[in-house]
DNA sequence: ATCGAATCTTGACAATGTCAGGATCAAAAA
DNA sequence: TTTTTGATCCTGACATTGTCAAGATTCGAT
């Protein structure tokens, strides 16, 4: 940003080195990411959206998983700020705080919905890698405090309250995927109010 | 088959003409999907796999997507039939029919999950096919159907009933994806008995 | 028996992921 | 200040992929 600029400029910034190419190479992929969807995604075009060499990408992130895995770590920030943008807005009881849990979720899904796969249904992240397990075991213990807050018990050490867990986590995400997926022709056409209530009512079929 | 064995034999039958190409297609796409997974299937290596040449394949099916779109067809045959066996070993009552359901869904998922995703979550299909529409709506109305016996009440007719028919989906399908993706580590390593029981108890949580 | 259409092959092209080797730059070392 | 070392980025190449065009082969109707 700051340094003088030399004779050729191979890069937007006029120097050879990007300065924070990590950082702009994340960002193009995601634009990439959601323009051409997870099956059209291509490490040269995040490179061309980024304004460097084709082989620029290998040096920041290994080969594609790398690069994939990377973007799933972003979208998990993604994905919680939804969670929490809910939040914010929703009374502060424990009952409603973990439906606004699970409005963020479906938001998350129809705002990025290529994203949304990515990090749920991709073959080409590494859950091994810890910079995508810290996020995604953040993500996770959203929910078993959700719970716990509701049930009043920890499910950790209770059986029943993790069943509550895998329950509740499995209706919201496949609502999400269905509604990904545009398997819900008629909810997909509804206006987002509508829709809203529609996923309360579902999501209230949740009982114990 | 019957052919008479020509000098040349471009094809494992010895003709020139493979005689039902179409079906060793899909034959071939089903197992490269397995073997590969959606992300790294391709045309060619199911060209190879069938024994025939690279471009073979469009005379059939087109493109890649008309393809994956007719092997989609036939992963909703497959759907059907996990979900038909486990009904006909279940008790013929309308509930325990309705569970049986749900539990030839997840068992799809666990035996074919690359054909899983190609079904739910590709975007590489064409729904507007009306050889892929056709098999979706059926498996749907077995849905519809089972939702029916339980509730004695028409979902297309009681909004209630079809909100029944999306929760339940919704927690089926969000079991089956979770599962599928590996994201419920510790469901993965159980048995298939006490995978079963678990699952079970998870459903239960769908009360009206 | 012949002709047209369907079936399948061969060859080519652009695009892709990845690797090897070289160019450039920043910052520590001298 | 100069040198050097390692990180950063580029160029070029290769095998693989999907798709198209054109030719070869076979089937079926006339």
């Amino acid at each position: 940003m700051s340094k003088t600029e030399t004779t050729k400029k191979p890069t937007k910034a006029g120097t050879y080195h990007h300065g924070d190419l990590r950082a702009a190479l994340l960002e193009a992929a995601e634009t990439v990411l959601e323009e051409n969807g997870i099956e059209g995604f291509s490490l040269r075009a995040v490179a061309k959206q980024a304004g460097v060499s084709h082989a620029a990408p290998a040096h920041h992130f290994g080969d594609t998983a790398g690069l994939l895995t990377a973007l799933a770590a972003v979208g998990y920030q993604r994905f919680m700020a939804a969670q929490e943008a809910r939040q914010a807005n929703a009374e502060k009881n424990a009952s409603s705080q973990m439906q606004a849990l699970g409005l963020g979720y479906v938001d998350f899904a129809l705002q990025h919905p290529a994203l949304f796969r990515l990090v749920f249904s991709s073959d080409r992240t590494n859950y091994e890698d810890e910079t995508l397990a810290k996020p995604a075991n953040q993500a996770f213990e959203k929910l078993v405090d959700g719970t716990r807050n509701v049930a009043g018990i920890d499910p950790y050490t209770d059986n029943e309250a993790m069943i509550d867990v895998l329950a509740a986590w499995a209706m919201v995400h496949g609502l999400a995927d269905l509604l990904n997926a545009g398997r819900l022709g008629p909810l997909q056409r509804m206006s987002d109010a509508e829709r809203e209530e529609v996923i309360k009512k579902i999501v209230g079929r949740l009982r114990r």
